[in-house]
DNA sequence: TCTATTGTTCTATATTATTCGAACAATGAT
DNA sequence: ATCATTGTTCGAATAATATAGAACAATAGA
């Protein structure tokens, strides 16, 4: 059961993390992920679009360090790495998901 | 003395802001003019970029309606909008800002 | 009026990103 | 083994963005 790699939190920077979420999809994906407040597949995250297009910004939300993503069978679990992020970025990623949930 | 148009608060939207804050330029854009603490003209903030280049970021910073610019004379003086994004998006501005003193 | 200063706009180019169908890989079930 | 499921990767088309030189606009000063 091979896993996904991920950036270490040292890794994560901040450019990367802007970068992930200047796209509304994504943002889409972080608000219900957050919402959730546990692991969903990718199938879970429906957002009407195709496959590979949602494994497109699925990397991105990884490769910024924003998303963890655990294999489990056929099965992709992701998550928010919500407090690493708050422990090296204090606010930057809370702040914006309560201005998601706002809106 | 006409001035440029800059959105209403209302008018701002995170995305736009999330898209302004995503690029290392802009973000020491405005990182200096955090730290400054004051109007600052295009000419200060020198990152050693053709004017065009930084008028073109200039642009989307204000466009994001994270920029005000007041024009006097010919000179553009650029100032934070920090109070009234933290009013419609508290903490968003401020943590970004914090994380690049960090670094 | 002529000139210098400040910054924008125009234009073109190179780079990068988004999108999505199709093929592929890994796992689980029959 | 075969097939279904889940999601990734590949490839190509399209769109958006950054960059920067050149021309331009607005103002101030001599």
């Amino acid at each position: 059961m091979r896993q996904i790699k991920h950036p270490t939190i040292e890794q994560v920077e901040l450019t990367d993390i802007m970068y992930a979420l200047a796209d509304p999809t994504r943002l889409e994906i972080i608000a219900l992920l957050a919402k959730a407040g546990k692991k969903l597949t990718c199938g879970e995250i429906n957002l009407n679009r195709p496959k590979s297009s949602m494994s497109h910004h699925f990397k991105i939300l990884r490769g910024a360090g924003l998303v963890q993503t655990l294999i489990e069978g056929t099965e992709h679990m992701n998550s928010l790495r919500l407090e690493e992020i708050e422990q090296k970025y204090p606010g930057v990623l809370s702040a914006v998901l309560k201005a998601l949930t706002k809106d």
